[in-house]
DNA sequence: AAACATTTGGAAAACGTTACCCACATCACT
DNA sequence: AGTGATGTGGGTAACGTTTTCCAAATGTTT
C-alpha cells in the first residue's frame, strides 16, 4: 500500500515533458531574458501539469532562495506582531516567503539566530530591536541585504526604519501640558551601553522628554525614575516618584508595561487616576486599548513600519550597491481615560 | 575601502587547512562514522580557526537541512506562543534551528505556507491547529517527518499532540456543579464540516461539555448558543442565553475571549459576575490571568504540548517508519473570581 | 548583398555538501 | 601464515538549480 514514495518532479522532468532545455526552463521560472512568449507558455504548461515546485535548496546553491528571514525578540509583543503583518502584507504575492526565527532576545541568542539565516542563505534579513553591537550588525549587512527596525542612527551598511521616539514623548508631555500639567515625571528603561544610549528607542524616549520639557520652560521639573521598561519597573518607578518632597502631578512611562505597574503602585497609595494624578504609556498596545484599563499612549504605526521596512529590503536586494536609507515614522497620541486636568 | 566580499569559506577550505579530505570534514561536521578522535580534533579546530560554517542550501540538496518548520495560524495567540516556546526549549541545544512561517489563517494561505516550506526542504513540520483536510495533511505528512498539535483524532501518516478537551470541559461542568449549579449554558464556535466537528478543539470542548452534563443527571438542562470564537461571538451568544425563558446561572464560554464577550453582555444586561451568573472560559491566557478579569478558565500546559511535539518529531526524523503516536495531555481548572456559588 | 545587431535556444560548468563505494592498515583468531 | 573483522581515510558521483557562455536564426541597416 504504501509507495516508496515517488521521486520528487525537477527541472530536468519538467524540461522533458515540455520538449525545451533545462536552461529554459529556469529561464521562464525566473522571468529571465532569453525566452519567447511561446516557450513561457509551453513551459508553464508543464510546470502545471507536472505540479512541479523548485526546490529553494538547489537554487541558493547557485542564486536566491526567495527568502527573507525576520528576527523578532518577543513574540508575545503585539507592536512586533504589526511590524511582521506590514512585511507580511508588503511581500503578499511578490515571490519572496518570509520566515520568522523565534527566541531572540539576548545578544547570545540573537547572535545564533542570525548565523542561522544566514546559513539558510537567506535573500534578505529585517531585525526588529536588535541588542547586537552595530559593528556586528554592519558585517552581517555586509554580507547579506538587511534592514533594521526600531534602532536609530545611520549605517552605511544597512537600511532602518525607526518611529520618531523624541517626537512621541513630545506628543506626551504636549498633550500633558496642555492640560495644565507641569510636574511631569518620566520613568525609563535604565541604560548604560554608550551606543545603545544613542540608538535604542529607550533612550531617546528619555531624550524626548527631556527636550520638550525645557521647550516648555519647565527645565526645573525634569524628573526621571531610572527603571527598566516591564511592569515591575513600572511599580518601582512610580513608588519611588510618589516619594518624592513634591508629588508629580503627572507620569509618562516609557511603555504601556510600565504604565501598569504604575497604575498599580498608585491604587496601592490610595490615589486615583486621573483624580490624582495623569498616567501616559507608550506603544498604545491592546493593553492601553483595553477597556477597564483605558490608557492614554503614543501609538506607533507597526504594520506601516513593517511594510516599509519589506519594500526597501527588496529594493536593496535589486540593487545592493545604493546608497543606505534611513525612514522614520512619526507616531500619535492616543488620548484615553487616564489623562486628565491637573 | 569596500572589500569584495570576501569568499565564503567551504568544506573545501577546511579540508585543505586541516590536510584531510572533504569526507573526513563532513563525517565531523554531522558526526558520523568512520573518523578517529585525532582526526576530529584536528578537523575541530580548523573549523574554528576558519570560521566555518556549512551552508543549509549545499546540505539541502543532499542530506539533513536541520531545520524545522513550525506553522502556526495566529501569532498573536498567547497559547500559541506557549507551544513555541516549548518546541524551541526541548530543541534548544540540537542541531536543529526552528523556523517560523507567519500568517498562516485559512485553507489557503495554509497550503501556500506548508508548501513554502517542503519547498526549503525542511527535515520536519509542525503543524499547529491546522484546518487543512485530513487528506491533505496526510500527504504531506508523507513527503516529510510531521507532527500535528490541536487536532484530534489520528492518523497512520503524522503523530499528534492534543490536549484533552473533553476532560477540560469537564473540570469546568464539575467545578460548577460542585458549586451548585445547574443551568449551565455553554457558548460553542460553530461548525458544519464533518471531519472538523470530530478533530477540531471546540467540537471536542462542547461534546465533553454535553457528556458531563449527561453525566451529572443535567440532560434536561444543556443549552448551547452556537456563535463563533471571538469576542463578538462571546458577545452575542451571552446575550441570546440571557433572553431564554430561565436564564442559566453560569456560562461556560469554549475560549477566554467569548468569556470576555459574555462578560461584557452579561454587564450591559445589568447582571452581576459572579453574583447572578458565573462565567468560565478555556486557555488561561494573560487576559484570564489579568487582575481586573480574574476569569475562571482551563490551562493547557502549551510549553509542554510543544516539547512534546518536539520529541516526536525528532524521533521520526530519526525512524521514519516507526508507528505514528498519539499524545494526550490533561488540562487543570484554575479557579478565579468569575465563578461562585449559585 | 554584406555587415551588424537582436532574438531564441541550448550545452555545460559551477555551487557546497553528503552518500556510496573502495583501499589499506591493523588486529584477533584459527 | 592465512583469514576475517574492524578501524581509518579518501575518491567521486550525485543532488537540482543558475549562470556563463556559444551558436544559429532572424531582423535591420548600410
Amino acid at each position: 500500500m504504501d509507495k516508496p514514495a515517488p521521486r520528487r518532479v525537477t527541472i530536468v522532468d519538467v524540461a522533458r515533458h515540455a520538449q525545451v532545455s533545462t536552461t529554459a526552463v529556469s529561464k521562464v521560472l525566473r522571468d529571465a531574458y532569453g525566452a519567447s512568449p511561446a516557450m513561457r507558455e509551453k513551459v508553464r504548461q508543464a510546470i502545471a501539469e507536472l505540479g512541479y515546485r523548485p526546490s529553494a535548496a538547489a537554487r541558493g546553491l547557485r542564486g536566491q532562495t526567495y527568502t527573507i528571514g525576520v528576527m523578532l525578540p518577543e513574540l508575545r509583543n503585539l507592536f512586533f506582531a504589526d511590524i511582521l503583518d506590514g512585511i507580511t502584507a508588503q511581500l503578499g504575492d511578490s515571490p519572496y516567503q518570509v520566515l520568522l526565527a523565534p527566541g531572540c532576545n539576548g545578544e547570545k541568542a540573537e547572535a545564533r539566530v542570525i548565523d542561522a539565516m544566514i546559513d539558510r542563505s537567506m535573500d534578505g534579513l529585517v531585525l526588529i530591536a536588535p541588542v547586537s553591537a552595530k559593528k556586528r550588525l554592519t558585517e552581517v549587512a555586509r554580507s547579506v541585504p538587511t534592514v533594521v527596525v526600531g534602532r536609530h542612527g545611520s549605517s552605511p551598511a544597512y537600511d532602518s526604519v525607526t518611529d520618531d521616539d523624541i517626537a512621541g514623548a513630545a506628543l506626551v508631555v504636549d498633550h500633558l501640558v496642555g492640560l495644565g500639567h507641569r510636574r511631569i515625571a518620566h520613568i525609563e528603561h535604565h541604560e548604560t551601553d554608550r551606543v545603545r544610549l544613542a540608538e535604542m528607542p529607550n533612550a531617546q524616549r528619555a531624550d524626548g522628554y527631556r527636550q520638550a520639557m525645557t521647550a516648555h520652560g519647565l527645565h526645573a521639573e525634569i524628573d526621571i525614575a531610572s527603571t527598566s521598561y516591564t511592569q515591575a519597573g513600572g511599580y518601582l518607578g512610580a513608588q519611588q516618584l510618589l516619594a518624592r518632597p513634591v508629588r508629580p502631578t503627572a507620569i509618562f512611562a516609557g511603555a504601556d508595561v510600565v504604565a501598569l505597574g504604575a497604575l498599580e503602585a498608585i491604587a496601592e497609595a490610595g490615589l486615583t487616576v486621573p483624580g490624582d494624578i495623569s498616567v501616559a504609556g507608550y506603544d498604545n498596545s491592546a493593553l492601553a486599548a483595553f477597556g477597564p484599563i483605558s490608557l492614554t499612549s503614543v501609538d506607533q504605526d507597526g504594520r506601516q513600519m513593517g511594510a516599509a521596512a519589506a519594500r526597501l529590503l527588496i529594493d536593496r536586494i535589486g540593487n545592493r550597491d545604493r546608497r543606505t536609507a534611513q525612514v522614520k515614522l512619526s507616531p500619535t497620541l492616543v488620548v484615553r481615560r487616564t489623562t486628565a486636568t491637573a
